[in-house]
Order: C-alpha cells, then sequence, then structure tokens
DNA sequence: CGTGGGGTTGATATAGTTCAAACTCTGTGG
DNA sequence: CCACAGAGTTTGAACTATATCAACCCCACG
C-alpha cells in the first residue's frame, strides 16, 4: 500500500490561525496523526465526528457502483470536513501524506455546544456555507472546460491554498491519478496537459510532483470559466488571451 | 423575453410541510409571487436575504467569462437557497416558470434570530449539510459518466423531486437548453440521448417537457454513478444490465 | 539488479461538440 | 380564422478532444 515518499509535501501548518473556531469548540478536539493510505472515514461508517486538517493533506471521494471513483474535494490545512446530515457518511476521506495532523471533534457534543454558544453555531454556519461555495466553483470547473481549463485552473487552485505567501512554487501532495479523479479526465490526459503547460513556458517541472509556475498569464488565460463578475473586476484586456489555438466561444 | 406557457408545470406545493422551518423564522417571512423570466438575484447583488421556493421552479447558475453558463440547481417547491458566506452572491437565481411563489426571510434578522434560537440554528445548518451533500452527489454526475447516465440520472432526480407520489408521470419545469447547461453537455445530445432513450422504451414523451418513465431499471441500469454502499444495499444482480452496447468498467 | 508503481508518450477509436437544416408548436397580427 | 414568426426541439453530417489501449521510461526500494 504505502508509496515511497516524494520530497515531503511543502503544505504549511495551520494550527490555531486560519481556521477560526471559537475557544470553547477547540477544548473538545482530540489530536490524531496518521500515515499515509488510512483513511479517516469511510462511506457507510458512522458519522459522529467531524474532523479539522491541522497539517499534511487528504482527499475526500465517493466511490463509484463500477469501480470508479470521483475525488470531490481535496484537504488542505485548514480545512473542516466530516459534514454530514445523515447518520452515516456518504463519502470517505484518505490520508495522502505521511504524518497528517487532525483534530476530530465529537459531532454530538459539538451540536450540543452549538446549541449554547452562538459563536460556534455561527462558524459552524459559516464553514457549512464556505463549503458549499466552494463546490459550487468545483460544479463549475468539473461541468464545463476542456482539459486544458481543468489543469490550469487545478494548478491556480493549489497553489492559492498550498502557498504560505504569493510563491510560485507548488508541491502537489497527490499523484497524477488523484489529479485525474479529481479533474474527472483521464490520467494521460493530465500527463499531456501538464506537457503542453511545459511547452508553452507557463510551468517548470523539477520533479513530478514539484513544479514552478512561471506564467500564471497563460494559466489564467485558459480559465474562461472565472464567474463574470470577478472576471470584470480585472478590467483591460482579459478576452482569453490567443494562445495558438484558442477557441473561446462567441461573446454572447 | 416571455417565452409561451407550456403545460402549466405540474410542481407540487410544499407550504410548511417538508421544508421543516421553525415557526420562529417563518415569522420573519415575506411572499413574493414572481414570473418566468425574473430574477431573484444577480451575481454580484448583496446578499442580504435567504429564500425558501414555495411552489414553480428556479435554477440557480454561474456565468461565465465566455458567456457559457453552468446551472448549478434546479430550485423546487421547500428549497432552500441564497446562502452565501460573503456579502456579494456570486450566482443568480431565475424564475422557471409564471406565477413561481418564495418567501423571503432578512439574512441578518434570521442570522440574530439563530444566535437566541437553537432550533434555527439547527434548522439552517440541516440544510446547509443537506445542500453540501446535494452538491456532492451532482459533482460525481457531472464529472465522471456520459450523456446517457446523465440524462438517466436526471431524468430519476426529477422524478424523485417533482412528482407527489410515487408517480411515473414526469413535468419539466425547464428547456432543453436549461437541462443541457445543467448536466454539462450539449442541447443536440440531450436531445438526441432523450430519443435514444424513447427507442429503448424507458420514457414516452407527451410532449417535448411532459414524459412518462415507462421502466425505471432502463434509467437506473445507466447510473454506473450510484455510491457504492447504497448500490451494495440493493443487493442481487446490480451490476449495470447489459443495454446493447454497455461498457462499464471491469470492477477494479 | 530486478521489480513495480507512477509517469509519459504514441496510436487509434469514439462519444460528444459543432455547424446546419428542418420540424413543431404556440402565440400574434392581418 | 389562418398565415406567419420565432423559440424550442429534433435530426443529420463532419470534426475533434479525450478516452482507451499499449508501450516505454524513471526511480525508489528490496
Amino acid at each position: 500500500m504505502a508509496m515511497r515518499m516524494h520530497s515531503a509535501a511543502a503544505v504549511r501548518n495551520v494550527d490555531e490561525s486560519s481556521a477560526s473556531l471559537p475557544e470553547s469548540l477547540e477544548v473538545l478536539a482530540t489530536r490524531t496523526e496518521l500515515a499515509e493510505g488510512q483513511s479517516v472515514y469511510r462511506a457507510g461508517d458512522v458519522a459522529d465526528t467531524w474532523y479539522r486538517l491541522v497539517s499534511g493533506a487528504a482527499f475526500e471521494c465517493i466511490q463509484m457502483a463500477d469501480g470508479r471513483r470521483q475525488i470531490v474535494d481535496f484537504l488542505l490545512p485548514g480545512d473542516l470536513f466530516g459534514f454530514c446530515s445523515h447518520a452515516r457518511h456518504e463519502s470517505s476521506v484518505e490520508i495522502l501524506v505521511d504524518g497528517t495532523v487532525l483534530k476530530e471533534y465529537p459531532r454530538y457534543q459539538a451540536e450540543d455546544l452549538a446549541t449554547i454558544d452562538a459563536d460556534v453555531a455561527r462558524a459552524l454556519r459559516q464553514q457549512a456555507f464556505k463549503a458549499i461555495e466552494r463546490l459550487q466553483s468545483r460544479m463549475v470547473l468539473l461541468g464545463r472546460t476542456n482539459a486544458l481549463e481543468k489543469v490550469s485552473a487545478f494548478l491556480l487552485e493549489m497553489s492559492e491554498r498550498t502557498s504560505v505567501g504569493a510563491s510560485d512554487d507548488l508541491v502537489l501532495p497527490m499523484s497524477r491519478y488523484d489529479v485525474a479523479d479529481y479533474l474527472a479526465i483521464a490520467v494521460e490526459t493530465v500527463s499531456r496537459t501538464l506537457t503542453t503547460l511545459k511547452a508553452r513556458g507557463a510551468i517548470v517541472l523539477a520533479n513530478s510532483r514539484h513544479m514552478r509556475i512561471m506564467d500564471r498569464r497563460v494559466l489564467e488565460g485558459w480559465v474562461a470559466s472565472r464567474k463574470v463578475h470577478l472576471a470584470a473586476a480585472e478590467a483591460g484586456q482579459q478576452r482569453p488571451m490567443d494562445l495558438g489555438f484558442g477557441r473561446a466561444r462567441p461573446i454572447a
């Protein structure tokens, strides 16, 4: 099971910082450290715990009847997960890198606390709303868009989520297979697309997981799936720049 | 703008029933009736209201820079929407059928109420969790799966969400274009796929929006994207039945 | 040094997009 | 009341992006 270690994924730690969970909730938490390949929970398990990833990385996925899987989200430091409106989980969560640390919050204790502490309730609601928005953005990406758009947007997303500052260095904690199941394209297509982006000078690969973004513009140029009001805010010539064979549809 | 009326979409009313919002929240609500084509809110609008659709139908969509749009959700009676973690909306909501009724809840009053009334807080959280699960299921559908799977799953979803009892009659409140933008496939593909399903005896079309499901099994047979533990529960021979040219991948 | 998982690259097949045209239905105006 | 108009829908034909199949490379590890 355990694969060999790639250059220990340089994902920042977010201990108390970005997550912004009230202290009253934090005292309920238990700390756990897990190894690569271990699962936090599986589809069908009782959903009696919420989690927050402190360091490392994981993914949440849904297994399908025919053996395929869809990775629904990559979990990075600060992310809250394990929410479920039922008694049992519909998805599974698996650890991507050795030594991933997470905090566990007993669900019913936390819910009880939320009935008493309005701050806790608000924080939870806020986290849920954020999750909804992230899912919606991801739907846009999954739905439309071609492989170049998907991979470009993926790199930008990961860059934004994992980098400490505005670094252009990017270390992916997941394999090409994982990326493929996240973007819902074949591994081969992921690989080919990265090669294309490399050829266009958008990125440079140190090794398969470690890359540097050389030209964000090229990546952004492919992402037509930006929401309009955001795109509009960028002013100027933001029409998807012609990269040689671009064929953005006529603007309605 | 206003298109002609199709046989007034037979969508059930869910007045106080399924929604299960606490009475204390309900007293804040305002009732509004809207016509087809009107928008409830647009991307960029201030998000100071939550909504619940009482009767009729609407859709939530995200407009993209190149003119395409992704329909993120169809809203049917009982559905709560308008949640937003920011101050402004990232998506738009448009009415699909004339005379759609919705209730409006002032966001900040509702949030204040949630800090006092734990029932309100719990109901909101629960609704948010449900929304997350629905979005995840939809991601699975969008991501993988071919046109037949998408359309079949769509019909089953709509049948489940709109029918009062276990009726096999299905009246779609939306156009083929809307379906296409929901499933992220071309209109032509939607049309062709429906024709295929008709030819296979899965459905019968009264008119373009009104159909009857003749053989649920055929539809379900295409939906390999069922989650495993659900599919497993169905026991027996649930391997995607051979419909002539099925080509489910080998089971890992 | 061999093994095996991950990754890349190539050749081929195909599902779905795109372009184009015809058809259906409903509402409108002469 | 019928003809016209136009959106919505269906069907056809050609094209293409991506999946699929297959080979190969690379590197860590035993």
